[in-house]
DNA sequence: TTTTTAATTATTGTTGTGAAAATAAATAAA
DNA sequence: TTTATTTATTTTCACAACAATAATTAAAAA
């Protein structure tokens, strides 16, 4: 059932398109240093199972054989990432570019781990039905969760407890069952870090990234030489704590309570509109808090893990992400030591990170050595 | 010169053997999921490499042919390492086991990177003769730098100033052309971290830990899954900025001027001695201050990066950082939630961490693949 | 002696490798 | 238009590394 795992040698070329879109043959053997031969049969290799094809028309070059450029195939196959939150369950497909071939998004009741992953289940074969990817190869699914793991294996998790019949269920066993597609769960600040790496062209320029994801409540992911960062127990990037228990944290739902402590009338998060005049000012003021608050996370991501970026992402507004990042840059943050500006940015990911990168999990797992 | 790269099953050996101390073949073959035919062969080649050795007499075991241990050889090879301090020079040798075979520490005017080459080969010469070891194969040197480095590659390092001519000079090619030998530059908090977790024996428990060297100033070491963490621009672990530039750092600099400003008259930090009633309520009170502030650096880390230890190290006598300790025991750290004991502890190494690491880099590396 | 467990050796087949030669497809020059 | 040159890619080939299986040897206890 699982994917033929690949060479050492077949995931480097693999990675080397990845990060730098397409190369021919020759370009991808001086970059990896290796022989044309060995590069000629494992691109064949990778050719034959679909994973990369030959650019077909590209201008001339200059003298000589032209060279045929290989890039990623986005027939290589396709993988599915799903997020359970209150009431919301989301579904992507990814193909094996990364490129997003469907999204889904449903509001729901309360899910047990079972009913989630029947109805992940459901919606994942009407989406292959629809997009006609039923011959394709079905790389594995990817499932983000809020919180922290109770194992490094990623066996349990400490689930937040909005979600009823989740926190320390077995719940590898329990998608495995439903779901016979090779699996993979993490942490949602993780996927979502993922999605950046490989999705926000973080790859191109760095190997270490931090992606401080608001959601529920407020986690981040770590990725140091390409590689996600768990920790000796799986809470690495568990920044919550960060934040005495007494004070808001800086999180989508503190935005909202402040609103409506300030009188404003939403139901929900998506209510909340920075241009409203009646929001305006609130925000900006919680804006000012919270990226005060958010100056020592940078500060102490800086310090231990000295990112190549800071990303901001999450579900509020990009607008409000936005001046969060602006207020950090003119914040007196560790780096500008360094004489650099202080790499914080706002996702400009469209879609979900957090679900992006569950489905990316899969094609992660075959780009990375174990 | 270089010493002939080992395959991935080699280090994996070599990686058990560090961890599990000693092993048959057969309980090798089973611990890593290996026929017993290619474990015969790769430990074959260790053997005849000098790398691993037989133990020899082991008492009866039951019934069967008796199982033979293989163990890591001290003779496969020597390695050195090197420390540079301002008026002070650090070598040491330790064998492949990790075990020192001798230390050198003298007093030196100040020394710029070419002196102080030619001095750490002399020294080399000298310890290499002394014990007997010219036949014996000679792994590398590693040297300790205070400071971070300026690039991720380690070629040119921001040397703290009080060492003359260091700072920003091409610290590769001025050892390289002094010594013929394969080289490691590291920064001394890095370094510390390899001893601890080769040498304090947090390799058999943990993959992950960090630690503290109260130095010259204060900095970090970082490992996760086994693999020093370096950051983007090599300044992972830098956690001296994190405290505010105004207020004293918890270093042992800052604990020698607290008592010299309380009236003690103390010329170096020899002379500081927790028994002595004239320093000891100074002490007491650096202590808890001192404590006070590591609180937040402990708690990041255990939020950043979920660690299985931290370790205390540095140049203060043993007692101060068990005072260290006791108070971050006592403390509120983060990762009391999952109802661990915060696992801080005081480096229980003999010989100074930052040499004896500087001398594990070149064993580090061959056991750690790129 | 038989049994048991550990370790080794043959044997065989697979796989990956680089060097060199061959081939392909273009441009530059005659 | 033809030929030479250049660059990219592929093929051929001889060979080393390696794994799996089965058979063999080693050293002890029963």
């Amino acid at each position: 059932m699982h994917f033929p795992s690949l060479d050492k040698d077949q995931r480097r070329i693999l990675q080397a398109l990845r990060r730098l879109g397409s190369l021919s043959r020759s370009a991808l053997a001086i970059e990896l240093e290796m022989s044309a031969t060995a590069l000629t049969r494992l691109s064949r290799d990778l050719l034959s199972l679909g994973l990369i094809e030959e650019v077909p028309d590209n201008g001339a070059q200059g003298r000589g054989r032209p060279a045929v450029p290989l890039r990623l195939a986005a027939g290589g196959g396709y993988a599915v990432g799903a997020t359970a939150h209150r009431g919301m369950l989301d579904v992507a497909l990814v193909d094996f570019t990364g490129t997003t071939i469907a999204a889904h998004h449903e509001a729901t009741d309360p899910l047990d781990p079972q009913a989630f992953a029947r109805r992940v289940r459901q919606l994942t074969h009407m989406l292959v039905d629809r997009h006609g990817l039923l011959g394709r190869r079905m790389l594995g699914i990817g499932i983000a969760v809020p919180g922290p793991s109770l194992s490094a294996a990623g066996d349990r998790w400490s689930v937040v407890d909005v979600l009823p019949g989740w926190r320390d269920a077995p719940l590898r066993d329990i998608f495995s069952i439903e779901m016979g597609w090779p699996l993979w769960i993490e942490n949602d600040a993780n996927a979502a870090a993922i999605a950046e790496f490989y999705l926000g062209g973080l790859i191109r320029d760095f190997s270490t990234l931090v992606v401080l994801l608001l959601g529920f409540g407020i986690g981040a992911g770590v990725i140091t030489d390409g590689r996600l960062v768990r920790g000796q127990y799986g809470v690495a990037g568990e920044i919550g704590c960060l934040f005495p228990g007494h004070l808001p944290r800086p999180s989508p739902l503190d935005l909202l309570a402040t609103l409506r402590a300030d009188g404003c009338d939403l139901t929900s998060l998506a209510d909340i509109d920075f241009a409203d005049p009646a929001q305006t000012p609130t925000i900006l003021r919680w804006l000012d808090r919270a990226a005060h608050q958010l100056e020592t996370v940078c500060n102490t991501a800086f310090a231990w893990l000295d990112p190549g970026a800071i990303m901001l992402a999450g579900t509020l507004p990009p607008i409000i992400l936005q001046g969060l990042a602006d207020r950090l840059h003119g914040a007196d943050l560790v780096t500008t030591v360094f004489q650099r500006r202080p790499p914080v940015r706002v996702s400009a990911l469209r879609g979900s990170p957090i679900t992006l990168g569950a489905a990316l999990l899969p094609i992660h797992a075959l780009s990375v050595d174990p």
